[in-house]
DNA sequence: CGTGGCCTTGAACACTATCAACAACTGTGG
DNA sequence: CCACAGTTGTTGATAGTGTTCAAGGCCACG
């Protein structure tokens, strides 16, 4: 579970910069851990730090007026979250809370400020960061619009299994506690319909399901139905 | 129809910058004019400029590999577009068709980046635009996924008359020859549905329907609908 | 005018949400 | 160690929503 240089020379926003750049980044750098259950900030709380995750999970959830709820990401070691300062946004639009007991580290918006003032390629790298988050949501829209619950089931696997994937003996698992619930939320549609299609693909053996866990064993059969073939 | 400087500085990348780096920023812009019907660039195209649309309108599209669309939004007056070079993306990840004769400023990569290292504020603005459409699209998400497509019809029309809503004698028209399809790619939904339920509409008096055509009459009812009062 | 594109409407059907009841598991405290 | 409460997950029945398909009308434009 090292923490060094390596892990912020990983997130994007960091990427390719100076190592002494690097250091004094670190430098710079808080901590904060929360324990499984606990959130790191709530949707509508001013925007105060931007955060890379050390160790641990988080799941971000939107709700709106009506208290329907998404889970636009969950986020893994490595990952940033919180990003609203570095958008100049006021507040956060989403809930971070921990899947796990997790780790962080954190900059206030003032040390973001004079970091990228002392460092203009952080700008740069910012706003491809962004920008591919922002590709990232596209495709979920066009995805949640356009296909069919079991397909988008699918693909949310392995988009999971790729940012989050385990290799154990069955095949690979998603190395994150989420409940039926937070997988709907993550597709765009109910538990109910979650749990069957789960509980039919294992039938099949393209997956073997737990409580708050997925395996997936037969990953080729999975892609056949996220693509359709 | 003027274009001057005005316009540079009401759109959001450019805003709040001395009227010299605007008058700079307008002497490197260069100019584009595409008949309706014709586009400006096609998704998958190399990026190749940002676009700022001086008169006319377009629609971004996007479509996957099972050739299903969605229209992630519409461009008036003032809006950028084409924002893939500003964010270091190679490719544009959507079509941009022109409803009516269209005319833009462009400025081609090359020139973006001389006038980013010229104008530090520039980056600020960018991350802000995009931090702002970034939450544009967390909000349709979580639209598409959780809510009912007559409540989905009713916001985004909402959303096109106050992008390009005009006063006219009955009520407010949106500016822009949208056919049911685009209407429903709007929407993540199917021009059947979008005909049916503006039908129903206007025999209920809240709006009037035509060819590529659709006035609000009675806004408040139609926000009703979309908040679900 | 005639042709093609756009729009409307009806009917059937597929999908998925909703609801209810129950089963399985976890963690807690006696 | 067991009993219990609370949470999480499963499954069936049902109904509603929205898509799909087909047929026809309307409008704009050449």
């Amino acid at each position: 579970m090292s923490a060094g240089p390596h892990l912020l020379d990983h997130a994007p926003l960091f990427e390719g910069l100076e190592p002494d750049a690097l250091a004094a980044i670190e430098r710079a750098a808080r901590v904060r851990s929360v324990d499984r259950g606990a959130c790191f900030f709530h949707q509508g709380d001013p925007a105060e730090a931007l955060h890379v995750l050390v160790s641990g999970a988080v799941k971000m959830t939107q709700v709106d007026a009506a208290g329907h709820q998404v889970v636009p990401r969950v986020i893994k070691r490595g990952d940033m979250f919180g990003c609203a300062p570095v958008l100049s946004r006021s507040v956060y639009p989403a809930t971070a809370d921990a899947l796990v007991d997790s780790y962080a580290w954190i900059w206030d918006c003032a040390t973001l400020q004079r970091l990228f003032d002392a460092h203009p390629a952080l700008a740069r790298n910012a706003l491809r960061v962004v920008g591919a988050r922002l590709n990232e949501l596209q495709d979920r829209l066009l995805e949640v619009a356009s296909i069919r619950v079991e397909q988008r089931l699918a693909r949310t696997l392995l988009r999971l299994v790729r940012q989050a994937g385990k290799r154990v003996d069955e095949g690979v698992a998603i190395d994150m506690p989420l409940s039926r619930q937070d997988l709907a939320e993550l597709c765009g549609t109910t538990l109910f319909s979650v749990s069957r299609t789960l509980s039919r693909w294992e039938s099949e053996g393209l997956v073997i399901i737990g409580r708050h866990r997925v395996t997936i064993v037969d990953r080729h059969g999975v892609v056949t139905i996220a693509e359709d073939l």
